[in-house]
DNA sequence: ATTAGTTTGCTAACGGTGTTCACTCTAATA
DNA sequence: TATTAGAGTGAACACCGTTAGCAAACTAAT
């Protein structure tokens, strides 16, 4: 394939990427002017100075671009999240957790209309989507979309793991505080989907529970939020903290 | 205008009405089969049995016709709450507050695709709102999509105001259990915009507080189980159940 | 250096979309 | 009955995503 005796990516490699590349901002500026509905194949084309039909040497569809974009704008969430919970020290998994929802939020507003596209794409999507089993994670049964919403989820979860794992010597007492009674067919489903698929590790209910509904709850608040519905507009900072306070609570905890 | 004795709709008033419900209809068939974005305008006249330019003489435009037929459906949504809620004692309200939650639940998962066009349209909207100026509710701030989504609230917030008049003189104790502490700008925002706004009468921080978080845990959950990205799948009724005991221990009750 | 093969881009076309304009016909009004 | 407002038509415009066939450019191997 290449001939490149440094055994890099050979010019043509080089050149399709650029022009990869060059589609995709294109796209994105679109995205960014008119909404998700208003990015124009044709239009595309005619930005980067080229004939809609070339565009199909990249793309298989406008469909397939689409997804590939908002694989990227994942892959960008993402690391703005690892990198603002990176400022807190590794073993800080409180302050870590904090800091994903701060960017969660953050990136989400501040980049409404690629939310919006990440939300809504594809049709019938499970955008955001937060259970998976490990076995099957890396099989093809979940778009691309799909798995990079896990990985962004992922994140939290994990922290959330080695939280549980930090404490538990700790003789920290939780779980009966908060857990409302739920028939034992819920607390199944909620430590297999959740503790078991997520985390990799199995935790308790009240924990498990407690952090789908903290989940909910960010995914609510980010929603409604970037779509300005959002029952307060001036304090939004001030309710954010209020809200993380109240679903700490949740988790026995008064911090 | 009309030239009846009896003051009803004039025949022509009749066949238009007619054949706007018409056209509705198929705009809804084709939103069932083909979701949102696949609505034709050119699609409904043919099925209609008409030729494309004739529908602008019932509609300004594709968009405004999506926009009529959103506030249709919000219409079904609030005629299938009110009714839900109706099944309870008038005194009932938190009977009725749940009914409410219940209720919405349902018509939105049972009505994945029409609930689909209802949160992403319009493109830059403002969703699901809740907080309103009851002096400038009345004046074209609003869209009228948004108006019917702040009715949909309202169902649930003045429930909220009577349950608490109910319970005001039975010395309950509420708010110093729950409420997070928060700066006093956010509890007058929260006061002034939710208890003043939507229920019409002042009500203690914590009861708004827990209002507007429970809107929001509400919004999400729906939402995401609309979208299929909630974290549980089978137990799903068990889960909206622990969520409501939840939200009600935020209102300091324990049922 | 020439050949063979791959990649890239083009032109042209097909069928689809929302929207507008000028025109006809019909039904309700004065 | 004459006038007028409403409903419907047909043709056109400017877009859209997508496909097929063909020509040029580049890479790789002989």
């Amino acid at each position: 394939m290449t001939s490149n005796t440094a055994g890099g990516p050979s010019r043509r490699e080089r050149m399709r990427a650029e022009t990869i590349a060059e589609i995709k901002a294109s796209a994105r500026g679109q995205l960014l002017q008119h909404g998700p509905s208003g990015i124009s194949l044709r239009a595309i084309a005619r930005e980067v100075g080229v004939t809609p039909a070339a565009l199909y040497r990249y793309f298989d569809s406008l469909d397939a671009l689409l997804i590939q974009l908002v694989c990227d704008l994942y892959d960008e969430l993402i690391a703005a999240t690892r990198a603002a919970m990176d400022e807190a020290p590794p073993e800080a998994h409180l302050d870590r957790m904090k800091a994903w929802v701060w960017a969660f939020r953050a990136w989400s507003v501040g980049n409404r209309r690629e939310f919006e596209l990440m939300i809504s794409y594809p049709e019938g999507n499970s955008a955001m989507s937060i259970c998976a089993d490990p076995k099957t994670i890396d099989s093809l049964e979940f778009d691309a979309v799909t798995l990079k919403s896990m990985e962004h989820a992922q994140l939290c979860g994990r922290e959330l793991a080695q939280f549980y794992r930090q404490t538990e010597g700790e003789g920290f007492e939780f779980g009966s505080v908060t857990l409302p009674e739920m028939s034992d067919g819920l607390q199944q489903e909620l430590i297999e989907s959740c503790s078991l698929m997520i985390i990799g590790e199995r935790l308790p209910v009240s924990w498990v529970f407690a952090f789908t509904s903290a989940w909910v709850r960010v995914f609510g608040l980010v929603t409604m939020e970037a779509f300005g519905s959002l029952p307060v507009q001036n304090n939004i900072d001030e309710f954010y903290k209020a809200q993380i306070k109240s679903m700490l609570r949740d988790f026995g905890m008064e911090q």
